[in-house]
DNA sequence: ATGGCTTCATAGTGAAGA
């Protein structure tokens, strides 16, 4: 079985590159963040025509997550429960057995900012949420753009971004928080190549000069780490003609 | 360089992303 996620950055501008992400991986499951579409402008009718159904949680001009799967996604959730959120940031779903928990956790801005308060509080109401639902669904996998690297080997230059956010203390604290939960980066169970990252800024050449954050991530519960077999980054996906400034990753389970 | 790009909402700029 197959999972990818893929922050796509505007799935109105990007869904030829989704399109073309589906007939080449072939995931059972593909998780999106930042649609920033309302639900009724969401493509299903060309989903469809690729083979694939959708859930969705949109909102206009921000965040905005969804599931694509090959056969029918059942239980949909939306949001955590404990939390009054108006940014449409979660989604949940049942594909094929597996719990595919899609997130798009807060960027925060900055340290000093309100909106990484934000980002502490929300991701402290998900590490609650996910330990009732892994006690729910042992097989659970958690997708998406974290906006957190956990470590060293995840940022293009680590000592310019000690302290910032993507990677202050608090945010990989809370990121070790989900790991404890009993959950494992998928992505370092495998030989990867040095300097793997999931994101490059626009600006300055990023992309180019590989000046990375690995910030997305696939994360599974033990019952699927056992019968992993890769997890990967397509930076093809990042090399194209006007791209989404995140790859997907993609995980064989 | 609170710069640098890209997207969205909007009709000239501003917010937000990471």
């Amino acid at each position: 079985m197959k999972l990818a996620t893929w922050n796509v950055n505007s799935l109105k501008v990007r869904l030829p590159h989704v399109l073309e992400f589906l007939e080449r991986h072939k995931p059972d499951a593909l998780c999106l963040q930042e649609i920033k579409l309302e639900d009724l402008n969401f493509p299903v009718t060309a989903f469809n025509a690729a083979g694939y159904q959708a859930v969705f949680s949109g909102q206009k001009t921000y965040n905005g997550v969804a599931i694509l799967s090959s056969t029918a996604a059942a239980d949909v959730s939306l949001g955590i429960p404990s939390l009054d959120d108006p940014q449409k940031r979660v989604i949940a779903a049942t594909v094929n057995g597996v719990r595919v928990v899609c997130v798009y956790i807060p960027n925060g801005e900055a340290v000093e900012s309100e909106k990484y308060k934000y980002k502490l509080d929300w991701l402290m109401a998900l590490v609650a949420w996910l330990k009732h639902e892994l006690a729910t669904y042992p097989k659970l996998a958690l997708l998406g753009d974290y906006n957190i690297a956990p470590d060293d080997r995840d940022v293009y230059d680590p000592q310019a971004w000690a302290g910032k956010v993507l990677f202050s203390d608090p945010e990989k604290g809370a990121f070790k928080e989900i790991i404890a939960l009993g959950l494992t980066d998928s992505f370092r169970m495998f030989e990867q190549a040095e300097k793997s990252y999931s994101w490059w800024d626009y600006r300055m050449n990023g992309f180019k000069r590989n000046l990375g954050l690995r910030i997305d991530h696939i994360l599974l519960s033990a019952q699927l780490t056992t019968s992993c077999k890769s997890c990967a980054i397509d930076r093809d996906f990042r090399a194209k003609e006007r791209p989404s400034d995140h790859a997907p990753v993609i995980v064989e389970i």
